[in-house]
DNA sequence: ACCTGAACACCGTTCAAGT
DNA sequence: ACCTGAACACCGTTCAAGT
């Protein structure tokens, strides 16, 4: 026995974490196993899959013992962020199976079905956005002026074509639009 | 002139709603301009632009001189869900500028900057998972057995692999989605 | 300014055939 | 069971050249 199912799966994370998502393409995921293209499609019936078996493990580390529903999105959070691209891996492979995943029937114990998917939304959307910025960031960071000036001291508020957009910035957002939805339950709960 | 940078999305937009976003590759649109594939290249810089363009276009018709938070979020669904794959486009397209979009900017002016995010990402998330949701459906109905078995009565609850999902369950679902999100902006803001 | 023709470097997926 | 080799039907993008 060559390889497994799970050792697809490991590759693929290898190279998304490598590449990101735009790369992790069939082809680079074979060739990371040394295989030809053709060997994937005995452990997985298509790329879709593939992602979902990607996405349910970026996603496995969050602990669904979890009582606080701000932290469960937190951890989701912070699991999607863990690996590049994540967000959109999860999100994507999550969109399909909206009221049926794992975290969503949690979510749905503590908080009713409406506030659990209206969270889950949230969480998802603002992992993606969030992560698409920090790539934006990376990326004008290796554009000439402006790299490290907020260190220096160079001029109070201005730093770079980043503007407003900080990761504890990012950050504080996330947690207040929680905040928001959190109340709304209270108060739609009377 | 052959071609204007307009007739290039509006191209565009036709093999959406014929096709899907998954068939709207750049070698499809310059089939229905009847032109080469690198002619679209002197229109837009790259797919990426053209999408966006796009996304203008399927959100250029909500009024931006609503007052009702809800109503707006409800005409940016609508036209969303008015297209074919619409919800992906502008969601893929507006999490690029998230921060800096017209809808988005009026409606912070109505409810802040942390409810017109959480507003904009539950309401795109939604769309995209009605939209992901209906497409299932529309492929469920081609295959055997549980066609439009609700409509004749064959059993009471059962219809199908659709379950709960029905267009007005989602409608419904949203919408409270929206209040919970409104009544959390109310007690926030004491 | 707008477009053609040709090329480059890729994709996902299928399928007969090997071991 | 797991994999190779070869093919099919595509991609986005670039670039010299035409008009």
């Amino acid at each position: 026995m060559r390889n497994t199912r799970a050792d697809v799966v490991a590759a693929a994370l290898r190279v998304l974490a490598a590449q990101g998502l735009e790369s992790c393409s069939m082809r680079r995921v074979a060739a990371e196993l040394d295989v030809q293209p053709s060997a994937l499609y005995h452990h997985v019936p298509n790329k879709q899959s593939l992602l979902a078996l990607m996405a349910d493990e970026i996603v496995g580390s969050v602990g669904l013992g979890e009582a606080d529903p701000r932290q469960l999105c937190t951890e989701l959070r912070d699991a999607m962020l863990g690996v590049r691209d994540g967000a959109d891996v999860v999100a994507t492979a999550e969109a399909f199976r909206l009221g049926s995943s794992a975290i969503e029937e949690r979510l749905a114990e503590l908080v009713g079905a409406d506030g659990a998917r209206t969270l889950l939304l949230f969480t998802f959307g603002h992992a993606q956005a969030t992560q698409t910025h920090r790539q934006a960031a990376e990326f004008g960071a290796l554009l000439p002026g402006a790299v490290a000036a907020g260190q220096g001291g160079v001029g109070p508020g201005l730093t770079g074509a980043a503007g407003e957009g900080t990761a504890s910035d990012l950050d504080a957002s996330f947690g207040r639009g929680i905040s928001i939805i959190l109340a709304g339950l209270s108060a739609t709960l009377r």
